[in-house]
DNA sequence: GGAATTGTTAAAATCCCGTGAAAAAGCCCT
DNA sequence: AGGGCTTTTTCACGGGATTTTAACAATTCC
């Protein structure tokens, strides 16, 4: 994994994918010696000396991540980072900003802009290709809404629906709302408050505890031996991780 | 810690640990230079007119930073480098040439090679204290939670899982926290305060001895030999420091 | 050899999670 | 609006895993 590389199964064989990388970057030095390290760890890497056709190619060829100088003639950095950012394909992809000044570092990771990290320069290739590394590996996406199935059971999002063992199981919204959550994020470990923050809906106060209440519900309906569980895992002293069963 | 000191608390009472920077320059004029204002700054400066014994003496005194002539009778500049960058302990120690010629072609040659900065001769002594300065900054930022592999160990921090020569082991909340920050900061040393201080909860008085077994239980599940340990080091009258086997 | 420091072990103290049940909040229907 | 239903949330207790302590053994350094 080291490697950044994805790999994706289809037609029933893998296809390792290289994930791109767009920069743009006008000083020729500092362009080349990117293009050089991230090639070197295996992205196909894009450069743009001006902001002018970022935008375009990479609604076409979605980019795994942008590097983007905040200073550049023409559109800058921040224009460009504010445009993905509003651009329906490309919202979710991530930026790292490569700074001058280490003033600017903060404001670029306020949370308006939306950048992911930072580099000041000069930087060093290792720190480039490490905080790269970092923020593609933080930024997996979890899998699209589209059916799962995980040891025994199944989750269709579109239907709402969970078949364990090939019975249909009903669910409360919630209770589905967190094996969702969990199976699309398999093999993470979540706290209580993380889970709250991002599966709950309101969330004005509920206290942590009431995932229990709700992990064990899940257990009880996916698990067959709700003591001993398969899937669900509770990580004493951090929260619980959800796992396919070996 | 902007000056580039690093404190920390052993014996009962406060030691003031001086980075070591080891320099390897022919030129007396230069590296009676560089030494000087170094020293001045509070680092403590190891200068090798020859690249022949630099490599053997880091290993045992693992120094912050190296400073590298890019030519030096010898092993030149490159060429320890390029060891440096291949020696287990050693690989993220930081690397700065010195370089006569302000060619920008040598300029990126040492930086493909992995250094991390590069000061063009002549210089001021302001701009090599600031750059050196820098780097150590800039290496202190620590990067976003991502898997470590250090010799036969991984760590993975989303997954709170610790796989040991292939082996996934159990590991308690504690034990985790606390392989994981010395992971992540491989060749420092840290005394049981400091340890107490960032990797602990509560913090609401814990003996320092606590340290002492954790380390023991984290020791018996991943050194081989517990009683010889190759990665979490004990540095008596100071702490432990972990480190990558050679 | 003796003082200081670290290793080891086991028991005590603490924390954390699972559980059952009941209160609170929604929801739907008339 | 109100009653009956489902869903969500809270609470407290008990058991067990984890953390901490403390006492003693082993090591290191002078």
């Amino acid at each position: 994994m080291g490697s950044g590389l994805g790999t994706c199964t289809a037609l029933g064989y893998n296809i390792v994918v290289k994930p791109a990388i767009f920069v743009v970057e006008d000083d020729p030095d500092i362009s080349r010696l990117v293009r050089h390290h991230l090639e070197n760890e295996g992205f196909t890497v894009r450069v743009y000396p001006t902001g002018a056709n970022v935008l375009a190619d990479a609604e076409r060829q979605r980019p795994a991540l942008f590097v983007l100088d905040i200073m550049v003639p023409g559109k800058d950095g921040l224009e460009i980072c504010r445009t993905v950012r509003q651009t329906p394909g490309l919202a979710s992809v991530p930026v790292i900003f490569l700074t001058a000044k280490s003033s600017e570092a903060d404001r670029v990771l306020g949370l308006e802009l939306g950048a992911d990290d930072y580099i000041a320069k000069p930087f060093s290739p290792r720190e480039l290709v490490a905080r790269v590394k970092a923020v593609l590996r933080r930024f997996e996406r979890p899998l699209p809404p589209s059916p799962m199935k995980i040891g025994e059971i199944e989750i269709d999002p579109s239907a709402m629906t969970l078949t364990v063992r090939g019975a249909l199981v009903p669910t409360t919204a919630t209770e589905f709302r967190l094996l969702d959550y969990f199976a699309r994020h398999r093999g993470r470990v979540f706290t209580r408050d993380h889970l709250l923050d991002s599966v709950w809906r309101d969330t004005a106060y509920v206290t942590p505890r009431s995932v229990d209440v709700y992990v064990r519900r899940i257990r009880e309906k996916i698990e067959p031996d709700p003591e001993n569980p398969r899937y669900l895992k509770t990580v004493r002293g951090a929260g619980y991780r959800f796992e396919s069963p070996k």
